[in-house]
DNA sequence: GCTGGCACTCGGCCTGTGGGAGTGCCAGGG
DNA sequence: CCCTGGCACTCCCACAGGCCGAGTGCCAGC
């Protein structure tokens, strides 16, 4: 019981010691810092059971101890309270925030807002078109035979696609054609919209119909790629401090795989907007990542997320503070695009 | 004559040959690997004429030489013809970016193939936007008093701005005024525009005065806001290979820079699309890139640049083939964009 | 079950030294 | 007049050795 309780906080000294000075911490520097109460003797008699249970590591014979993933982690998850913001903190957030004039900028002052609160690496996704509403559908023709389709969400997304058309298309039929997808489509998800695909080829005009289909069908065909799922980073240069440091190897791996997007993405994609995910170094599945840790979180008004965002750091990172920082940004970026 | 030729090679040599190896470079191994036809003795002397001159230096005293930027400078300018691609390099540039499905994607792929190209960090402009023409202007209506303002342009970009009308604008009324402004403003870059703008507000019914005026205002604004020149980055993994040796503080004020944007934008905004710019060390405004060389060029079709892109590396980089690589791949993208 | 004491271990740092690469200069030859 | 081989000199770098100190494990005592 005691025993128990004093080594949980021993280890969450070590914890604390090991991020904020980036040295082994031995048994005398942890009885003098931190007020556990008992003397070296106690507590290197307790970093043994520590290390035998596998939450500290020493480099070598004669050093003091670091944290293992496995520490990191129980860390984690004893955290009780989520650490709140300063005051100047917030008024940072909102100052950064406010402002922006469309989605692209919103989501590039987040990607700098977090990198800078963090002083860690800071990806950002863009919402989700599979999870967002139509707002507009609109058609532009290029040329007889091909129009340029531009899809607006109601979180602030544009796309745009070319769509080829078997029949020529004059002002007043592309006019009608999208008339007809608006008030079809509008206001309509992902899901909804497939479904009514179908109906809307049905019940148009015969002289629309193949236009209707060519259209719905690259609409759909552009909610639909995953690997339409962009993403925005960050403060890449916070890995250039004490990069030696925190990543054995080099940084470079780790750079690549994040402009690969790819892996942070499937990361995203189990985030949702209530829960902080935090995901500590061997647990990430890509290697490049194994060596980092990465805290993210979903936002979005609702009770599916948007999008996700987050940081990407050394698993020697401040966990309390990133997380309380990445929910708190999540939380306003959700206000700000429920808004506009 | 015999002299300055000589000397001009041996220049010549000890630049491609630092750029291969990262050695400071000896009269010895100069003579050993470059057929200059005179003994390592003579070499020495031409050394300490071009030392005097200030084209190379020596780290220390028993060290072999390494040129200054004035040496880089002097080398760059002597190169005669742009180096070919070969083929392999021109069926890459082809195959990435083929199949791209819009402009995003189209500068995500030029991005990626020049940092594979170079192994250098890639930057890639968006088109200017007071460049561009328009080619369509889509109103949504959000609430009353608010519209959304979408710009396409014909290279594909797309803006949005949501614009406060301080008339109420129903859907006939709102649609009225897209015709008028889409007869007026489509296929009118940004000098014509600001210009019909006085005329167009005049002859305006006077219902649609006052909305007129708004959209038109902000329309004018998105045109010219010069923070709205976006950029793509890619391949900062590159700088993480040989870094100590490459960039002796760190890549840190590197990497900042880059995502600052604004100074290489600045670079950007002086490049032409017929020669490329090629800035030295030293010779960048910017402290954080003295260390560093940039190679650029403009893309797109007519005599006056859409954007420009380009490498940023360390100054002991192959000037020829990242010149090479740039010029072409802004030559596709160019023709890529005028296609569409 | 905690504490102070003690012997031990081992990596980091500092120092000294030898080797090697490269230079500058000079005298001689084409 | 210019090039060449030789030679003495300089200075970085890599390596080895030794010291120091932080940290540990263990043990006897309270």
């Amino acid at each position: 019981m005691a025993h128990d309780d004093r080594r949980l906080r021993v280890l969450r000294a070590i914890v604390q010691d090991y991020v904020s000075t980036n040295d082994p911490v031995g048994s005398k520097a942890l009885a003098a810092r931190y007020d556990l109460g008992v003397s070296p003797a106690t507590i290197r008699n307790d970093m043994a059971v520590l290390e035998e249970e596998g939450y500290i590591t020493q480099p070598h014979t004669s050093a003091g101890r670091v944290p293992t993933d496995k520490g990191y982690r129980f860390f984690v998850d004893r955290l009780s309270a989520v650490k709140p913001l300063s005051v100047a903190e917030r008024r940072a957030i909102e100052k950064f925030l406010d402002g922006a004039v469309d989605l692209h900028d919103v989501l590039g002052r987040t990607v700098r807002l977090l990198a800078q609160l963090t002083r860690q690496v800071a990806v950002v996704q863009y919402p989700t078109l599979s999870r967002s509403a139509v707002r507009h559908l609109e058609l532009v023709p290029l040329t007889a035979s091909r129009l340029l389709m531009v899809l607006i969400t109601d979180t602030g997304r544009v796309e745009q696609r070319v769509v080829e058309v078997a029949a020529e298309a004059d002002a007043d039929t592309v006019a009608e054609l999208r008339t007809l997808l608006n008030a079809s489509f509008t206001g309509a998800k992902l899901a909804e919209a497939s479904g009514k695909v179908g109906d809307l080829v049905e019940g148009a005009p015969p002289h629309l119909r193949g236009l209707v289909a060519a259209v719905s069908a690259t609409l759909l065909e552009t909610l639909m790629e995953p690997t339409e799922d962009r993403l925005v980073i960050g403060g890449t240069a916070n890995l250039a401090r004490g990069s030696a440091l925190d990543f054995p190897g080099t940084v470079r791996p780790l750079l690549e795989a994040l402009e690969e997007q790819v892996v942070v993405l499937r990361l995203m994609a189990e985030v949702g907007p209530s829960t902080v995910l935090v995901s500590i170094g061997q647990e990430n599945e890509h290697e490049a990542l194994t060596g980092a840790s990465f805290v993210s979180v979903g936002y979005g008004a609702g009770e599916q997320a948007l999008g996700g965002l987050g940081v990407v750091g050394p698993t020697r990172m401040d966990y309390a503070g990133n997380m309380a920082a990445v929910r708190a940004v999540a939380r306003y970026v959700g206000q700000l695009l429920a808004e506009s």
